[in-house]
DNA sequence: AATGCCTTCAACCGCGTTCAG
DNA sequence: TCTGAACGCGGTTGAAGGCAT
């Protein structure tokens, strides 16, 4: 038994949108909102289009602020640097590109970056070791992990719990002739990709100092000062952390520290739940499925620092689940 | 100029997730 | 707790334009 259509499909119309059709649902949107619901939508605004077919014009195309045309170097790094880490997760990538979708830049990176990243491998690795883009699956012999002490291993290779969730089944990594991948009783060692030196030289150059001879440090320096880096939420809030922008908090003195103070002393603004009491109105805090420009900002400048920051050796992601509070650590 | 192939990207489809009743 | 409607996501499709022959 399939599942019921979400309109009546003899009644609408598909295909390309008129300008006359996106007239009338900009101006409706923008008149009257979305209602919370898009199935009513086209029939409030006396469209004869579905309403997923409405919600995705609007979203792709219509809302103000979509940048279209060209990506530029730092988000062609973002989401090289995402993709190594999470896959295909394009509307997490997306929401930490402004103006993109995630229509676009999952068109962009199957039509173009994938492309250009294959290209970039053949010649810089020419002579030695061929570079490959593979989806990998972590082990998934655990959908309970033990905790780890994430802390206690700074130094490469990271260890990481296999995670059990399915956003990890297909997370890709870039797997050269030494492999970054081993199993070890319950934890699997993770020599983080360098997917990020596959693009051009030029755009490896990056002012953030860190150690070039290979050596590889969570420490990411920053002038003076040195930070260390990592994005967590719980289980319950890594969907929406994911959606709604990344957490950070430093980690220096190598205790987690409280997620209400995390919350709190972000930069980024998080969504509430897991117990955090800050009230969350999702369409204030990122009207239009974006973050206000500010917001956005800020969020491109910590991901741009942490991309640039060690683009030519051992820096990467490492993951974990803990199983108490199934915490989601990106780990730089 | 005509044809065929390739690339791009807007739009669709189906399914998992969320949420209200 | 259950159920169904709606949402949101990622994969896929197909029309349109560009390019080579």
């Amino acid at each position: 038994m399939g599942r019921a259509p979400c309109c009546d499909k003899a009644n609408v119309k598909k295909g390309p949108w008129s300008p006359e059709e996106d007239l009338i649902l900009k101006q409706f949107i923008e008149k009257r909102g979305t209602g919370g619901n898009w199935i009513s939508l086209p029939h409030r605004a006396g469209l004869k289009r579905c309403g997923k077919s409405c919600r995705l014009r609007w979203l792709n195309y219509l809302r103000p602020n979509i940048k279209h045309g060209e990506f530029s170097d730092d988000e062609d790094r973002i989401i090289c640097t995402l993709y190594s880490s999470i896959g295909s997760r394009w509307s997490i990538i997306a929401a930490q590109l402004p103006g993109r979708t995630d229509n676009d830049i999952k068109n962009y990176w199957n039509t173009k970056l994938k492309k250009k990243l294959l290209i970039s491998s053949s010649t810089n690795n020419s002579g030695t070791s061929a570079t490959i883009l593979v989806p990998s699956t972590f082990p998934d012999h655990h959908h309970h992990h033990t905790n780890i002490n994430l802390f206690s291993h700074h130094h490469s290779p990271y260890q990481v719990s296999a995670p059990s969730s399915t956003y990890y089944d297909q997370k890709p990594v870039l797997m050269n002739s030494s492999n970054h991948l081993n199993n070890n009783n319950n934890t699997t060692t993770y020599s983080p990709p360098n997917l990020m030196s596959l693009l051009s030289d030029n755009q490896s150059q990056h002012s953030c100092s860190s150690s070039d001879n290979g050596s590889t440090s969570n420490q990411v320096s920053y002038g003076t000062s040195t930070t260390t880096h990592a994005f967590v939420g719980s289980t319950q809030e890594h969907n929406m952390a994911y959606h709604e922008g990344f957490y950070n908090f430093n980690i220096t003195s190598g205790v987690e520290e409280d997620h209400d103070e995390v919350h709190k002393s972000s930069s980024i603004p998080t969504p509430s739940g897991g117990g955090v009491s800050h009230s969350y109105d999702p369409w204030n805090e990122r009207q239009n499925g974006l973050w206000s420009d500010h917001q956005n900002h800020q969020q491109l400048e910590e991901i741009k620092q942490l991309v640039s920051s060690n683009p030519n050796h051992n820096s990467g992601w490492n993951f974990f689940m803990a199983d108490a509070q199934e915490k989601f650590m990106m780990y730089y």
